[in-house]
RNA sequence: GCCGGCAUAGCACAGUGGUAGUGCAGCUGAUUUGUAAUCAGCAGGUCGUCGGUUCGAACCCGACUGCCGGCUCCA
């Protein structure tokens, strides 16, 4: 189906089948599927024998070249079906020329569009390909492109099709906005958080402790329990109670939650005790036949839990509940545990132990409008203070198609019309997406960008009727009778691992001074000011402001520089003058020298700074 | 998990078959400094791991581990 595209995107999938005829110049037998363009640029798939390599594209890139040199027309042909079939069969689709075998995967495409639809057919000088356009007019149009990466991709996204060869590439109207695309690449790389988080010692993931999990150094540790108590001051505001769970339980509890038998290969292996597994060794039980036995019940164990919500419901069933308690609002900052494929880690946005700023809201139906309204906007509010506008919100819908569900198609109408409508009423744009629920209900969800593009969910709010069910929740209504209580299930940041991650990209490392690891430091200009600058420090430590002194024998210079790199926010230079006058001389990463301040003065200015949590 | 690439000192990198190098960081000494790099010296590596080819391997081959880019997945 013609799809609305930009000038751009015209642009670059233009240079899509610019690079397919590139590539069947070189190698004749190619057969392609999808030529798209995409953020950044375009890429095509394409089945061959010859493994690719960065190596091929100087070669490559030159037959385009000479393409676009030509300066072929594009011209649009609409065709029957049938003459679209014949011309797959003959391996005309998607190349230079008739060919012995057919066009496999343009067939397969041709298969899918729908009766009624105007099939086309684009065509650049000998190369014919299917293809819905819009199209530049000419190969001439495309004034600058290169290829960028390989990688691979199933055909149609689907793990079960072969497997082809994905060659990106991206296409500009001119040289010089290609090269400025290259440079904020450059740019971006440079705020990396993989990067920045080893740079400035935030973080660091070790071979000897296992991939995906985070460990927090000093400065990382900081910025996270900042965060922590800033999420937990509002939560106290807003009546919710802190409670703490561990971080394993007995495997039955995920069984009635529907975690372990719904997804039990994306946690962590269960523990089984010891003396079970010698009696189980004892009658030489293979390991196949443990893991079935583990699965029916017959033997229990312990699961590294994949989610807080069991623990918070039994912490709801411990005693009798009455209306007048809703609504309770249990909050941890929870630690899950999930066994992530392992192509997927990447720092820490994706990880395989994360903690969760989660909370778990039991109401009744006439209060569930109102909670999920009121974490909404505390999910805004915090994407406001950090001042992270470029998010979206996504109504996360059940696939109708799909079985991994759990509850009736009642409750399941029900809770994504109440996420609907509290969307409705925050007046944001959002887009509803199928398949995006969790297993337990519809969710709303604020997905970020990174600093390559790529998508990411925070925060997170849903809905569930389902488990309250499945363990037997109630509570006594006004009216005396039993009643089940709805569940919230809600994380504004999501996980503080990835919150963190993209956090570092958002700031690119220079953190607002009350997330700052090392808020000043103090640079006396020789030693002979030591002690002056660690009286300072002995002060302003004394109010909680995070300061260090650096007492290097290094010039000034060198100081000034050194904390630039390790970018924190105020230096204060101290000599002579100062210790005269009783100042500091105030210099700050943001704008450089500031003049001399009272010290008192200076003090409480950065600590209303960082009670304000200004940014910076 | 799948496809491809990569792996040399804490970090950034050089080294295409003949006993491993540069810069920064580190340590020691000298210098005591006024707003983005003071000087000198020292130390630091089983070249990711294991196996193979070779008289000889950082370099060639294989397996494994980890990382990077995608795909699939993401309760």
């Amino acid at each position: 189906m013609p799809k609305e595209m930009t000038d751009l995107e015209k642009l670059r999938h233009s240079c899509a089948h610019v690079l397919a005829a590139a590539i069947l110049r070189i190698w004749p037998e190619a057969q392609f599927a999808a030529g798209p363009p995409v953020e950044g640029g375009f890429y095509y798939d394409v089945e061959l024998k010859h493994r690719l390599t960065p190596e091929d594209f100087p070669e490559i890139e030159k037959e385009m070249g000479a393409i676009v040199a030509a300066n072929q027309q594009f011209e649009r042909e609409e065709i029957s079906r049938d003459r679209a079939l014949e011309l797959g069969q003959s391996g005309r689709l998607a190349a230079l020329g008739a060919r012995p075998v057919p066009s496999k995967f343009k067939i397969d495409i041709l298969r899918e569009i729908s009766e009624g639809e105007v099939i086309t057919l684009y065509r650049n000088g000998d190369f014919v390909d299917l293809c819905a356009g819009p199209h530049v007019a000419s190969t001439g149009d495309i004034e600058a492109f290169k290829l960028t990466h390989l990688a691979s991709a199933f055909y149609r996204g689907d793990e079960r099709n072969p497997q082809l060869q994905r060659i990106y590439g991206t296409a500009f109207p001119t040289k010089q906005e290609m090269d400025a695309h290259f440079a904020m690449l450059e740019e971006a790389k440079k705020r990396d958080h993989r990067k920045l988080g080893k740079d400035l010692h935030l973080f660091h993931i070790d071979d000897a402790i296992g991939q995906g999990l985070i460990l927090w150094c000093p400065a990382g540790a900081i910025i996270r329990q900042e965060l922590q108590n800033f999420i937990g001051a509002e939560l106290r505001q807003q009546g919710y109670q802190q409670v703490f769970t561990p971080h394993i339980a007995k495997l039955d509890l995920f069984r009635t939650s529907g975690h372990f038998p719904y997804y039990a290969e994306s946690q962590f292996p269960p523990l089984v005790a010891r003396e079970n597994l010698l009696l189980l060794a004892n009658e030489n039980c293979s390991c196949a036949e443990l893991a079935n036995r583990i699965q029916e019940g017959e033997i229990d164990g312990f699961l590294l839990k994949p989610m807080n919500c069991p623990m918070h419901i039994r912490i709801f069933a411990s005693q009798p509940r009455s209306y007048r308690q809703l609504p309770l609002r249990l909050a941890e900052f929870g630690t899950v545990y999930r066994w992530e494929q392992s192509g997927e880690l990447s720092g820490m946005t994706r990880v395989r132990g994360f903690t969760q700023d989660d909370a778990h809201i039991f109401c009744s139906e006439q209060q569930l409008d109102e909670e999920i309204q009121k974490c909404l906007t505390l999910v805004n509010k915090m994407l406001m203070t950090f001042r992270m506008e470029n998010y979206r919100v996504r109504l996360g819908l059940r696939d109708p198609a799909s079985s991994k569900y759990v509850g009736t198609p009642e409750n399941w109408d029900h809770a994504e019309e109440a996420c609907r409508k509290a969307i409705q009423v925050l007046n944001v744009s959002y887009t509803e997406e199928q398949g995006e629920a969790a297993f337990y209900g519809p969710k709303i969800d604020f997905v970020v960008k990174d600093v390559l593009g790529r998508d990411w969910q925070l925060g997170t709010v849903q809905v569930d009727f389902n488990l309250p069910v499945r363990f037997g929740l109630s509570y006594k209504g006004a009216d005396g009778k039993s009643k089940t209580p709805i569940m919230v299930h809600r994380a504004p940041m999501g996980s503080l691992e990835r919150f963190v991650g993209l956090l570092i990209e958002h700031f690119a490392g220079n953190f607002p001074l009350w997330l700052a690891p090392e808020q000043v430091r103090v640079l006396p200009v020789s030693e002979k000011f030591a002690e002056f600058g660690q009286s300072i420090v002995d002060s302003y430590r004394l109010s909680g402001i995070r300061t260090l002194i650096d007492l290097s024998s290094e010039k000034i210079g060198a100081k000034i520089r050194l904390a630039q790199l390790e970018k924190v926010p105020y230096m204060l230079i101290v000599g002579g003058r100062e210790q005269a006058s009783g100042k500091v001389s105030v210099r700050s990463r943001k704008s450089g020298e500031e003049g001399t301040i009272p010290i008192d003065d200076f003090q409480r200015r950065i600590q209303f700074e960082i009670e304000s949590r200004e940014l910076c």
